[in-house]
DNA sequence: ACCTGAACACCGTTCAAGT
DNA sequence: ACCTGAACACCGTTCAAGT
């Protein structure tokens, strides 16, 4: 990559991690490249689709996922460490309002540049259900989709202003029910 | 009103309902007045914003629901009748993909044209909540709005269509966590 | 190689002009 | 009273023309 290029591309990332920080993972394409100072062509040549630049944007949260799980499958009882990691992706979901939406579609879209990195949360995700499952502390009948569909739905709520106070809650209660054998 | 504006009003209502139903809440109002061979201003005229739209398409239903509630208030065990009530509004959040979030947001916007409806909505859940949690049957650290939530976010989960397989199992596994003692 | 911005096809919303 | 459609300000996406 030539280094103008290098260039526009970070400056491109800056804006469009504040401006989709606060304006949500819908927020103007236009206006990221307006606000970078950049031509639109040179934004969809960067980052040829909203995922893309998703992908770009959450690469790093992603990977600590990742490895936060990797830690935890082998710290604590499995309850717990599921429990601490869930905590840990729904502020990620926080943090980028929308975005959640895009990762659920992603994972059936193998042409979706989240694609890769949504199954590997997934999986990540699915290991640490089982063992906590194989220890009999979470309840059997859940599978990784549930357990993805579960984060969704409250990172959801996280994003309904009129429901945000009371996410904590509902998390404890959620959670609660996924943790406890039926 | 006049025989026209009111053959318009109902004609506009009838492909709303059609094009809502099939490509979403969100689906482009543009089309709508043109497949009801109607002129831009006459759509805005009967329905000025979205929501006033929306309230229309769903009036029906939102009185069948406050309705069923009455009717549920006095019948069966608390917890079943709660159950039951749930299921039904879910249903009709099914119907009409994304409207949930209008419903929501509604809540708390007294200017939207949805929020009496939404507010009855609500109130009508919280008196059902409140007689299950009276029979001991119902964890008490719930309130109407974490009812809301809960739907919402049920509601959520069936929209996403990777995850629409389990919602039936999802929906289960959190209402259980909302019927059962803590 | 890379960048730019005009061009195209959409959208929501408003409003002067028509009947 | 009511209806129409042009007009305006946006959006995503593409692509010829520039450096």
């Amino acid at each position: 990559m030539r280094a103008d290029a290098k260039k526009n591309h970070d400056h491109i990332l800056d804006v469009a991690r504040e401006l989709l920080a606060t304006g949500g993972a819908d927020a103007s394409l236009r206006d990221v490249a307006r606000k970078a100072g950049v031509g639109l062509g040179t934004m969809y040549r960067h980052f040829p689709t909203r995922e893309t630049l998703l992908e770009a944007l959450l690469r790093s949260s992603f990977d600590r996922l990742s490895a936060s799980a990797v830690e935890l499958e082998r710290t604590g009882p499995g309850n717990t460490a599921l429990l601490s990691w869930l905590r840990e992706v729904i502020v990620l979901a926080r943090h980028y309002g929308g975005a959640i939406r895009s990762m659920v579609a992603a994972l059936e879209d193998e042409s979706s540049a989240l694609h890769a990195s949504c199954v590997g949360v997934k999986a990540a995700g699915t290991r640490l259900l089982a063992r906590a499952q194989s220890e009999g502390t979470v309840r059997p009948d859940l599978d990784g989709a549930d357990l993805f569909a579960i984060v969704g739905a409250l990172a959801w709520i996280n994003d309904q202003p009129a429901l945000s106070q009371r996410s904590d809650h509902l998390f404890a209660i959620i959670t609660d029910a996924v943790l406890t054998k039926p």
